[in-house]
This record gives C-alpha cells, sequence and structure tokens, in this order.
DNA sequence: ATCCGATCGTTGACTTGTCACCTACATCCT
DNA sequence: AGGATGTAGGTGACAAGTCAACGATCGGAT
C-alpha cells in the first residue's frame, strides 16, 4: 500500500519541463553550429579548451575526468577519436606508470584558435545575451543550489 | 582581419557553464534512478506519457515528434526498440495511407504507472524541492525566453 | 486525370556515451 | 618482502541519436 505521490503542480512542471526542453534544442543547436563551422563536436571542444587551459597543454587523463566529470570511459573514446582525427595525442606519464597524459597538437591548436569565437558567439546570441544581468546571475544561483543538492543526496 | 571576439564575461561564463554543468549532471542522475529503479529510459519514459496522455493510449507518429520535437528518425528508432520490449505497438493509421499510430500496450501502461511517482520524487528531490518558488517562476521565465530566442533567430 | 511538391515514415551508416569488465600499477599495512 | 586494496586507464558490446537518402502517399494546381 503505497502514498499517493506529490505530482508535479502546473508551476513546477513548466520548471522541469523548460530545462528539459531549453536543453535539449539550445545544446542542439549550439552543437550543429560548431560542428558546421568548425568541424569540431562539442565534446572535443570542451576537451580542447581544458587542454589549453594548462600552459603546455598537456593534462593528465584522470584529470580531466575530474574536472569534467565524465566517465573515465568515455573520456578514454574520446581521446581516441581525438587522436585518430590528429588533435591530441597520448603520452606515457613519468610520475605514475598507470597513468596516461593528453596532449594537445598544433593542429588541436588551430581547431580550438578557430572555433572559440565562434562558438561564443552563439553561446552569447542563444543564451546570455536574451537574458538580462539579473537573469543570469539568478541562473547561476539556481545551477549551483540544484549542483550542491546532487553532491549531498547520496540519491 | 577579424574583430577581436567578445569572450563572456566571468559572471556570463558561470550561468553557461552553471546550464551545461546541471543538465549533464542532473539527466544523468534522474536517467540512472529512471533505469535502476524501473528498468525505463528517459526516452521511453517521455514517449509513455505522451501516450498515456491521449485518452485512447494512442497517437501519429508525426503528432509525437511534433509534441516532443524529435527528429522523426529518432521518433522511429525509438518505437522500433519500444516494440521489440513489448510497450507499444505500431499500427496503420486508416485516414492517411502513409502514416502510422503508436498504441501503448498493457505492458507500457503497467511500466509507465510504476515507473511514475518514482520518477517523479527523483525530480522532484533534485530540483524542484531545492528551489524556492519564486526561483523554479524565474527559471521558467528564463526557459521562455531562451526559447523564443531560439524561435526567432534563423541560425 | 496527372503532375509536382510537400509530408510521413523507415532504413542504414556512422558517432557518441554507458556499462561491465580487465590489466597494470600504486599504496598501505603487517 | 608480501599481500590486500584501491586507482588509472583501456576495451568491447551495446543503446541511443544524427544525417542523408529513400519509397510511399497526399494534395493542390493545371
Amino acid at each position: 500500500m503505497k502514498e499517493t505521490p506529490r505530482w508535479l503542480t502546473p508551476a513546477e512542471r513548466d520548471g522541469w519541463r523548460g530545462l528539459t526542453r531549453m536543453w535539449e534544442r539550445l545544446s542542439g543547436r549550439v552543437a550543429r553550429h560548431l560542428q558546421s563551422e568548425s568541424s569540431l563536436s562539442t565534446a572535443e571542444y570542451t576537451v580542447l579548451v581544458h587542454l589549453t587551459d594548462a600552459p603546455d597543454g598537456r593534462r593528465r587523463t584522470a584529470d580531466l575526468v575530474g574536472s569534467l566529470e565524465w566517465e573515465k570511459s568515455r573520456m578514454s573514446h574520446q581521446v581516441s577519436r581525438m587522436m585518430k582525427r590528429g588533435l591530441v595525442v597520448r603520452e606515457e606519464c613519468p610520475q605514475d606508470g598507470r597513468g596516461a597524459v593528453v596532449v594537445i597538437t598544433p593542429a588541436g591548436r588551430d581547431a580550438i584558435a578557430a572555433a572559440a569565437p565562434r562558438h561564443v558567439e552563439a553561446v552569447r546570441r542563444l543564451f546570455v545575451d536574451p537574458l538580462t544581468p539579473e537573469q543570469l546571475r539568478a541562473f547561476a544561483r539556481i545551477a549551483n543550489r540544484v549542483l550542491e543538492q546532487l553532491d549531498e543526496r547520496p540519491m
């Protein structure tokens, strides 16, 4: 005998559906834009950004996994694909025999340099600029609150 | 000779990264929860919900495509997979010789009935409840604004 | 009636992400 | 040292989505 569930109110439902719809459409658009303008997938772009964040363009795989919050197998597959496309190379890690280091190639640098301005432009056009500064701040607070909750809840 | 791009300010960057992080982690959690508690994927759940919205549990494929804003090929693949699992069946459409109608099966009804309360519970725990009602309203407005913009912008 | 463009839906090839599992190395403890 | 335990990373099978192309049908204009 179960209690009757607390269904979502219309306002709550609007919030949740707003999130899913917004994300599905927005991320699709941004991804397509990036792909057609710069021949990079969102995942490739993200990895390259994190590599260029390091001064020498090299990072431990586990480090990338940590900051992107990806599954490690996802990262491994992704890096393999990016190696095939010549955007990065894998090197052994001197300090840790298990480890691997991902290094951006010159081609990778060219790709990200060409892609970044257009990508930022798209993010701006479709997400940042339509919102007021207060909305943007409110949004960031909301996201942080939800992320906090995800961390707290074991599940 | 290109102009120097308008990079994102830290606040803007927080907003955008907040969105991507929140979505990646939240949707992953909710999906895993749904899968482990109810053996349904998010996509299956969504389709079943839209089918049960219709009183007789049947809907034109194009109709589903329209309300979910999916690619039609995605819907076609999805329905095929769901047929294999016995959640839905496909029928011919009497009015339109090209058309197909997707119909929920009793097993599909059982699955969604069992899944819905727990799924709603998870959405509530991880997204709705942590936010204040004002935040939720603000969020819905933000999402609508972004969706509007997506419609207006040709690209 | 027929022709033509638009719509409906499916398919196959390809890309991406997940899961379960495996190996190799590191670390800690006695 | 030796053995348990944990961590880094890769692999293969699979689920899911995208894209381009296709066949079939509909509907309006001629």
